[in-house]
DNA sequence: TCTGAAACATGGGATTA
DNA sequence: TAATCCCATGTTTCAGA
Protein backbone atom coordinates (compact mmCIF):
# COMPACT_ATOMS: atom_id res chain seq x y z
CA UNK A 1 0.00 0.00 0.00
CA UNK A 2 1.42 3.41 -1.38
CA UNK A 3 -0.48 5.21 0.98
CA UNK A 4 2.03 8.50 2.10
CA UNK A 5 1.56 7.88 5.79
CA UNK A 6 -1.89 8.88 6.11
CA UNK A 7 -4.14 7.40 9.09
CA UNK A 8 -7.52 6.69 8.86
CA UNK A 9 -8.29 10.09 10.21
CA UNK A 10 -6.20 12.18 7.91
CA UNK A 11 -8.59 10.31 4.82
CA UNK A 12 -11.50 11.30 6.69
CA UNK A 13 -10.42 14.76 6.60
CA UNK A 14 -9.57 14.89 3.07
CA UNK A 15 -13.14 13.22 2.20
CA UNK A 16 -14.77 15.82 4.68
CA UNK A 17 -12.91 18.60 2.75
CA UNK A 18 -13.40 17.49 -0.72
CA UNK A 19 -17.69 17.11 0.24
CA UNK A 20 -17.04 20.48 2.04
CA UNK A 21 -14.24 22.98 2.23
CA UNK A 22 -15.98 24.97 4.19
CA UNK A 23 -16.65 22.86 7.18
CA UNK A 24 -15.18 24.63 10.55
CA UNK A 25 -12.35 22.29 12.22
CA UNK A 26 -14.26 21.70 15.32
CA UNK A 27 -17.09 20.54 13.02
CA UNK A 28 -14.87 17.99 11.17
CA UNK A 29 -13.07 17.23 14.11
CA UNK A 30 -16.63 16.57 15.98
CA UNK A 31 -16.88 14.08 13.22
CA UNK A 32 -13.76 12.04 13.62
CA UNK A 33 -13.22 12.25 17.67
CA UNK A 34 -10.50 14.50 18.02
CA UNK A 35 -9.98 18.52 19.25
CA UNK A 36 -10.64 21.50 16.77
CA UNK A 37 -7.06 22.30 17.31
CA UNK A 38 -5.70 18.73 16.91
CA UNK A 39 -7.71 19.08 13.35
CA UNK A 40 -6.05 21.96 12.63
CA UNK A 41 -2.75 20.50 12.53
CA UNK A 42 -3.64 17.82 10.53
CA UNK A 43 -5.25 19.98 8.11
CA UNK A 44 -1.86 22.36 8.25
CA UNK A 45 0.13 19.18 7.76
CA UNK A 46 -1.78 17.81 4.95
CA UNK A 47 -1.29 20.93 3.06
CA UNK A 48 2.56 20.93 3.97
CA UNK A 49 3.34 18.14 2.57
CA UNK A 50 1.27 19.19 -0.64
CA UNK A 51 -1.57 16.15 -0.57
CA UNK A 52 -4.21 19.48 -0.20
CA UNK A 53 -2.78 22.05 -2.75
CA UNK A 54 -5.69 24.33 -2.72
CA UNK A 55 -9.64 24.84 -2.46
CA UNK A 56 -11.62 25.46 -4.87
CA UNK A 57 -15.48 26.34 -5.17
CA UNK A 58 -17.93 24.32 -7.59
CA UNK A 59 -19.90 25.78 -10.06
CA UNK A 60 -22.66 24.53 -12.31
CA UNK A 61 -21.77 25.17 -15.84
CA UNK A 62 -24.72 25.31 -17.12
CA UNK A 63 -26.47 28.04 -14.74
CA UNK A 64 -23.74 30.22 -16.45
CA UNK A 65 -25.21 28.98 -19.80
CA UNK A 66 -22.08 26.81 -20.61
CA UNK A 67 -24.73 23.82 -20.78
CA UNK A 68 -22.79 22.16 -23.61
CA UNK A 69 -19.98 19.62 -22.50
CA UNK A 70 -17.94 17.82 -25.38
CA UNK A 71 -14.82 15.32 -25.69
CA UNK A 72 -12.50 16.65 -28.41
CA UNK A 73 -9.68 14.26 -29.23
CA UNK A 74 -6.68 14.88 -31.37
CA UNK A 75 -4.40 12.98 -33.63
CA UNK A 76 -1.37 14.89 -34.96
CA UNK A 77 2.29 14.73 -35.26
CA UNK A 78 5.25 15.67 -32.91
CA UNK A 79 5.74 18.85 -34.26
CA UNK A 80 2.47 20.20 -33.30
CA UNK A 81 2.16 19.20 -29.64
CA UNK A 82 4.03 22.42 -28.29
CA UNK A 83 2.60 24.44 -30.41
CA UNK A 84 -1.10 22.79 -29.90
CA UNK A 85 -0.61 23.19 -25.85
CA UNK A 86 -0.16 26.64 -26.33
CA UNK A 87 -3.02 27.78 -28.53
CA UNK A 88 -5.11 24.92 -26.15
CA UNK A 89 -4.17 27.33 -23.25
CA UNK A 90 -5.63 30.71 -25.23
CA UNK A 91 -9.13 29.37 -25.67
CA UNK A 92 -11.73 29.64 -22.07
CA UNK A 93 -13.90 27.17 -23.13
CA UNK A 94 -10.95 24.36 -23.25
CA UNK A 95 -11.22 23.57 -19.42
CA UNK A 96 -9.06 20.36 -19.76
CA UNK A 97 -6.12 19.46 -21.27
CA UNK A 98 -4.58 15.93 -21.66
CA UNK A 99 -1.33 14.29 -23.40
CA UNK A 100 -2.10 10.61 -23.73
CA UNK A 101 -0.39 7.90 -25.40
CA UNK A 102 -2.34 6.34 -28.01
CA UNK A 103 -3.51 6.74 -31.58
CA UNK A 104 -4.75 9.76 -30.29
CA UNK A 105 -2.30 12.16 -28.50
CA UNK A 106 -4.84 15.26 -26.96
CA UNK A 107 -7.95 14.89 -24.52
CA UNK A 108 -9.90 18.45 -23.89
CA UNK A 109 -12.65 18.53 -22.24
CA UNK A 110 -14.77 21.45 -23.11
CA UNK A 111 -17.72 23.30 -22.05
CA UNK A 112 -19.52 26.04 -24.47
CA UNK A 113 -22.54 27.91 -24.77
CA UNK A 114 -23.92 26.14 -28.40
CA UNK A 115 -23.29 23.79 -31.23
CA UNK A 116 -21.92 27.26 -32.81
CA UNK A 117 -19.49 27.70 -30.26
CA UNK A 118 -18.62 24.50 -30.35
CA UNK A 119 -18.24 24.49 -33.88
CA UNK A 120 -15.93 27.20 -33.92
CA UNK A 121 -13.56 25.42 -31.50
CA UNK A 122 -13.26 22.21 -33.53
CA UNK A 123 -12.47 25.02 -36.23
CA UNK A 124 -9.68 26.41 -34.93
CA UNK A 125 -7.94 22.88 -33.43
CA UNK A 126 -8.16 20.99 -36.79
CA UNK A 127 -5.20 22.80 -38.18
CA UNK A 128 -3.09 20.71 -35.67
CA UNK A 129 -4.24 17.55 -36.73
CA UNK A 130 -7.36 14.75 -37.15
CA UNK A 131 -9.98 15.97 -34.61
CA UNK A 132 -12.95 13.45 -33.06
CA UNK A 133 -15.42 15.11 -31.50
CA UNK A 134 -18.30 13.74 -28.63
CA UNK A 135 -20.89 15.40 -26.86
CA UNK A 136 -21.63 14.54 -23.25
CA UNK A 137 -24.86 13.66 -22.49
CA UNK A 138 -24.69 13.17 -19.02
CA UNK A 139 -22.01 13.26 -16.58
CA UNK A 140 -22.13 11.33 -12.77
CA UNK A 141 -20.82 13.70 -10.22
CA UNK A 142 -16.99 12.93 -9.45
CA UNK A 143 -16.35 10.99 -7.58
CA UNK A 144 -14.16 11.95 -4.20
CA UNK A 145 -10.41 10.86 -3.64
CA UNK A 146 -10.22 8.93 -0.14
CA UNK A 147 -11.96 5.45 -0.35
CA UNK A 148 -9.78 3.60 -3.24
CA UNK A 149 -6.42 4.12 -0.80
CA UNK A 150 -8.40 2.24 1.87
CA UNK A 151 -9.37 -1.04 -0.09
CA UNK A 152 -6.56 -2.51 -1.17
CA UNK A 153 -5.20 0.07 -3.38
CA UNK B 1 -24.70 36.69 -24.33
CA UNK B 2 -26.92 33.81 -21.72
CA UNK B 3 -25.38 35.33 -18.40
CA UNK B 4 -27.80 34.66 -15.83
CA UNK B 5 -28.03 38.49 -14.85
CA UNK B 6 -24.41 38.33 -13.61
CA UNK B 7 -22.09 41.07 -13.43
CA UNK B 8 -18.70 42.03 -13.65
CA UNK B 9 -18.14 41.55 -9.78
CA UNK B 10 -20.20 38.42 -9.70
CA UNK B 11 -18.22 36.81 -12.47
CA UNK B 12 -14.38 38.62 -10.45
CA UNK B 13 -16.28 36.95 -6.82
CA UNK B 14 -16.82 33.53 -8.98
CA UNK B 15 -12.66 33.73 -10.11
CA UNK B 16 -11.49 34.08 -6.44
CA UNK B 17 -13.58 31.46 -5.03
CA UNK B 18 -12.31 28.83 -7.83
CA UNK B 19 -9.07 29.87 -7.17
CA UNK B 20 -9.48 30.32 -3.44
CA UNK B 21 -12.65 29.29 -1.67
CA UNK B 22 -11.20 30.06 1.61
CA UNK B 23 -10.30 33.62 0.88
CA UNK B 24 -11.83 35.94 3.30
CA UNK B 25 -14.83 37.49 2.29
CA UNK B 26 -13.11 40.38 3.22
CA UNK B 27 -9.99 39.95 0.76
CA UNK B 28 -12.62 39.35 -1.89
CA UNK B 29 -14.55 42.64 -1.19
CA UNK B 30 -10.98 44.64 -1.16
CA UNK B 31 -10.36 43.17 -4.72
CA UNK B 32 -13.17 44.01 -5.77
CA UNK B 33 -13.54 47.34 -4.52
CA UNK B 34 -16.91 45.57 -2.09
CA UNK B 35 -17.43 45.76 1.56
CA UNK B 36 -17.21 42.71 3.28
CA UNK B 37 -21.66 42.45 4.21
CA UNK B 38 -22.04 43.57 0.27
CA UNK B 39 -19.53 40.81 -1.10
CA UNK B 40 -20.86 37.94 1.83
CA UNK B 41 -24.59 38.67 0.24
CA UNK B 42 -23.20 38.29 -3.13
CA UNK B 43 -21.99 35.36 -2.44
CA UNK B 44 -25.19 34.05 -0.50
CA UNK B 45 -27.09 34.87 -3.55
CA UNK B 46 -25.18 33.16 -6.14
CA UNK B 47 -25.22 30.19 -3.63
CA UNK B 48 -28.68 30.38 -3.76
CA UNK B 49 -29.01 30.58 -7.42
CA UNK B 50 -27.47 27.32 -7.71
CA UNK B 51 -24.21 28.70 -9.80
CA UNK B 52 -22.19 27.74 -6.60
CA UNK B 53 -23.00 24.52 -5.77
CA UNK B 54 -19.88 23.71 -2.94
CA UNK B 55 -16.74 23.94 -1.80
CA UNK B 56 -14.00 21.18 -2.66
CA UNK B 57 -10.78 20.63 -1.41
CA UNK B 58 -8.21 20.10 -4.60
CA UNK B 59 -6.21 16.69 -3.73
CA UNK B 60 -2.84 16.33 -5.30
CA UNK B 61 -3.44 12.36 -6.24
CA UNK B 62 0.49 11.38 -6.67
CA UNK B 63 0.69 12.52 -3.52
CA UNK B 64 -1.55 9.79 -2.51
CA UNK B 65 0.17 6.91 -4.35
CA UNK B 66 -2.17 7.59 -7.42
CA UNK B 67 0.28 8.76 -10.04
CA UNK B 68 -1.67 7.23 -12.80
CA UNK B 69 -4.25 8.56 -14.41
CA UNK B 70 -6.03 6.91 -17.41
CA UNK B 71 -8.48 7.27 -19.96
CA UNK B 72 -10.89 4.58 -20.36
CA UNK B 73 -13.09 4.63 -23.84
CA UNK B 74 -15.98 1.69 -23.77
CA UNK B 75 -17.96 0.88 -26.97
CA UNK B 76 -21.43 -0.66 -25.50
CA UNK B 77 -24.70 -1.94 -26.73
CA UNK B 78 -28.00 -0.14 -25.02
CA UNK B 79 -28.88 -3.44 -22.94
CA UNK B 80 -25.52 -2.73 -20.90
CA UNK B 81 -25.66 0.99 -20.11
CA UNK B 82 -27.44 1.00 -16.85
CA UNK B 83 -25.86 -2.20 -16.08
CA UNK B 84 -22.35 -0.33 -16.31
CA UNK B 85 -22.88 2.23 -14.96
CA UNK B 86 -24.39 0.99 -11.62
CA UNK B 87 -20.66 -0.73 -11.96
CA UNK B 88 -19.03 1.89 -12.54
CA UNK B 89 -20.25 3.79 -9.47
CA UNK B 90 -18.80 0.80 -7.10
CA UNK B 91 -15.14 1.24 -8.46
CA UNK B 92 -13.06 4.21 -6.02
CA UNK B 93 -10.89 4.49 -8.85
CA UNK B 94 -12.87 5.41 -11.08
CA UNK B 95 -13.31 9.47 -10.67
CA UNK B 96 -15.63 10.77 -13.46
CA UNK B 97 -17.97 9.09 -15.71
CA UNK B 98 -19.62 10.51 -19.25
CA UNK B 99 -21.87 8.90 -21.27
CA UNK B 100 -21.62 10.39 -24.79
CA UNK B 101 -22.25 10.46 -28.26
CA UNK B 102 -20.42 9.10 -31.01
CA UNK B 103 -19.05 5.46 -31.48
CA UNK B 104 -18.07 5.24 -27.80
CA UNK B 105 -20.63 5.17 -25.25
CA UNK B 106 -18.47 6.11 -22.04
CA UNK B 107 -15.72 8.09 -21.21
CA UNK B 108 -14.04 7.14 -17.95
CA UNK B 109 -10.98 8.87 -16.29
CA UNK B 110 -9.27 6.64 -13.82
CA UNK B 111 -6.60 7.37 -11.61
CA UNK B 112 -4.75 4.17 -10.07
CA UNK B 113 -1.36 3.54 -7.78
CA UNK B 114 -0.03 1.08 -11.13
CA UNK B 115 -0.50 -0.68 -13.73
CA UNK B 116 -1.43 -3.85 -12.23
CA UNK B 117 -4.46 -1.63 -11.04
CA UNK B 118 -5.44 -0.48 -14.23
CA UNK B 119 -5.21 -3.72 -16.02
CA UNK B 120 -7.58 -5.27 -13.31
CA UNK B 121 -10.26 -2.40 -13.89
CA UNK B 122 -10.47 -2.89 -17.88
CA UNK B 123 -11.02 -6.15 -17.34
CA UNK B 124 -13.63 -5.77 -14.98
CA UNK B 125 -15.24 -3.72 -17.77
CA UNK B 126 -14.69 -5.25 -20.66
CA UNK B 127 -17.67 -7.14 -19.89
CA UNK B 128 -19.72 -4.35 -21.11
CA UNK B 129 -17.95 -3.81 -24.48
CA UNK B 130 -14.93 -3.15 -26.34
CA UNK B 131 -12.43 -0.59 -24.12
CA UNK B 132 -9.93 1.85 -25.70
CA UNK B 133 -7.26 2.69 -22.63
CA UNK B 134 -4.62 5.35 -22.67
CA UNK B 135 -2.62 6.10 -20.05
CA UNK B 136 -2.27 10.38 -19.47
CA UNK B 137 1.40 11.72 -20.09
CA UNK B 138 0.70 14.99 -18.42
CA UNK B 139 -2.19 17.08 -17.85
CA UNK B 140 -2.40 20.89 -18.04
CA UNK B 141 -4.06 22.16 -14.80
CA UNK B 142 -7.86 22.59 -14.94
CA UNK B 143 -9.28 25.75 -16.50
CA UNK B 144 -11.58 27.51 -14.08
CA UNK B 145 -14.89 29.08 -15.34
CA UNK B 146 -15.23 33.00 -15.99
CA UNK B 147 -13.40 34.26 -18.61
CA UNK B 148 -15.15 32.26 -21.27
CA UNK B 149 -17.91 34.65 -20.30
CA UNK B 150 -17.08 37.80 -21.15
CA UNK B 151 -15.05 36.86 -23.98
CA UNK B 152 -17.83 36.97 -27.02
CA UNK B 153 -19.68 33.92 -25.47
C1' DT C 1 -7.68 23.37 27.10
C1' DC C 2 -7.95 28.32 27.06
C1' DT C 3 -7.64 32.97 25.07
C1' DG C 4 -6.86 36.90 21.93
C1' DA C 5 -7.43 37.77 17.09
C1' DA C 6 -9.70 37.10 12.78
C1' DA C 7 -13.67 36.32 10.04
C1' DC C 8 -18.60 36.09 9.53
C1' DA C 9 -23.79 37.25 9.86
C1' DT C 10 -27.15 40.61 10.84
C1' DG C 11 -29.69 45.06 11.38
C1' DG C 12 -30.14 50.10 10.52
C1' DG C 13 -29.58 53.95 7.58
C1' DA C 14 -28.04 56.21 3.19
C1' DT C 15 -27.88 56.30 -1.81
C1' DT C 16 -29.37 55.41 -6.45
C1' DA C 17 -32.19 54.01 -10.19
C1' DT D 1 -40.19 51.40 -4.39
C1' DA D 2 -36.69 48.19 -4.84
C1' DA D 3 -32.11 47.15 -4.88
C1' DT D 4 -27.55 47.67 -3.26
C1' DC D 5 -24.32 49.51 -0.66
C1' DC D 6 -21.71 50.85 3.86
C1' DC D 7 -21.08 50.97 8.73
C1' DA D 8 -21.48 49.12 13.37
C1' DT D 9 -21.88 45.23 16.30
C1' DG D 10 -22.70 40.51 18.29
C1' DT D 11 -21.30 35.77 17.31
C1' DT D 12 -18.62 32.13 15.40
C1' DT D 13 -14.28 30.33 14.06
C1' DC D 14 -9.39 30.15 14.10
C1' DA D 15 -4.39 30.01 15.75
C1' DG D 16 -0.93 29.87 19.35
C1' DA D 17 0.57 29.08 23.80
Amino acid sequence: MPNSGLDRLDISILEALQENARMPLSEIGRRIGLSQPATSERVKRLEERGIVTGYGARIDPAALGLGMMAIIRIRTTHEHIHPALRAFAEMPHVIEVHRMTGEDCFLLKVQVPSPGQLETIVDSIARFGAVTTSLVLRSEPAKPLGKALLEGA
